[in-house]
DNA sequence: GTCTATAAAGAGATAGAC
DNA sequence: GTCTATCTCTTTATAGAC
């Protein structure tokens, strides 16, 4: 539209961007119902109202704080898939968005959270399963799926001792023997 | 105390059970904070404040309601330990409790049902540990228990329709190689 | 544009009638 | 012992002042 940001808009931006960082903090560590409009507030230094003025709703500032998980790369072999699976443990692990963790949090007890949990999940076995043989792939796929799911949870929600105590490439050599069997048919 | 239980005691103890297995239903359903007196009171049909005087508090209800999953025998070696792990999935895919439910549901959102999670996963990876060689046994011990508990949530929770199709045996089966490698230091 | 004040709804919890 | 009625608190959301 314009050349160059007006002021107006650019401060506008910006608290939204605090409000934001905020929401995604806070449904991040408490989830969708404990977090409020109040809080989110509080946490970014606004008014309440300021909030709602910007987002309309608890549920639509939700929608944008919380955001799904990217699904993997395609065009890939099954090793190769392992590897980058393996290798979105760094992520998963150690850098998960506050995003991504807002939505993971809420997964279980916010009914639209749940949803794209699962729409998330159907495009990530989607992919993997295109990616190894066998008329059980979506099984296989949905297993690895599951298995990352886990950990993840594991580390970043239930934050498990023994799980945050060792760097990502330990976990991801544990992992990758089980992943790879989930590949291809067994031999037995 | 009494020969025969009074039939005001046995009534009692019949409609207490009655909100019970009502309350562990819709924890399991929609997880605490969705979870309402009245609508306990609803199901089991009684009046709302008689859930309060037998419990005394939502906090209190949640607490009977909801129960830690059984930790693993003791005793095994390895092998029968991953066998062991990989038979609960009966119980865990296909008649898992709606106590246990009820707890898994509001882990992530509820901080007491996810301190309950992590003392029982706490007590699973304490079992398991004793079991496999190797100075990472905690670690391998801890990686087995949250491949478990991600199959449950993706089967249970979620209701990912890739599990939901299969038998658990063949869930098993897949999973059993990816088990007993973690269950041993790897050749490599 | 931002905040004050308040409306409207729903929750858990309680006191007392029956 | 069980239920009616209500209290109190907290929330989201809105209307209007500045």
């Amino acid at each position: 539209m314009s050349e160059r940001l007006p002021p107006r808009a650019e401060r506008r931006r910006r608290t939204e961007r605090h409000i934001l960082d905020a929401a995604r903090t806070l449904f991040a560590e408490v989830g969708y119902e404990r977090t409020t409009i109040r809080a989110v507030a509080r946490a970014a230094g606004v008014d309440p109202a300021l909030v709602m003025q910007y987002f309309g709703s608890k549920q639509e500032l939700f929608r944008h704080a919380a955001e799904a998980v990217p699904p993997p790369e395609e065009g890939l072999d099954a090793d190769e898939l392992v590897d980058h699976l393996l290798g979105t443990l760094d992520t998963k692990i150690g850098e998960l968005s506050p995003g991504s963790l807002a939505m993971l949090r809420s997964m279980l007890t916010h009914p639209e959270a749940g949803a794209a949990a699962r729409e998330a999940l159907a495009r990530q076995i989607d992919r993997l399963a295109t990616a190894i043989p066998g008329d059980d792939a979506r099984l296989r796929a949905a297993l690895m799926a599951v298995v990352m799911l886990g950990v993840t949870i594991g580390h970043q929600l239930l934050e498990l001792e023994e799980l945050r105590a060792v760097p990502p490439e330990e976990i991801a050599r544990l992992l990758r023997p089980g992943l790879l069997a989930l590949t291809g048919p067994e031999v037995s």
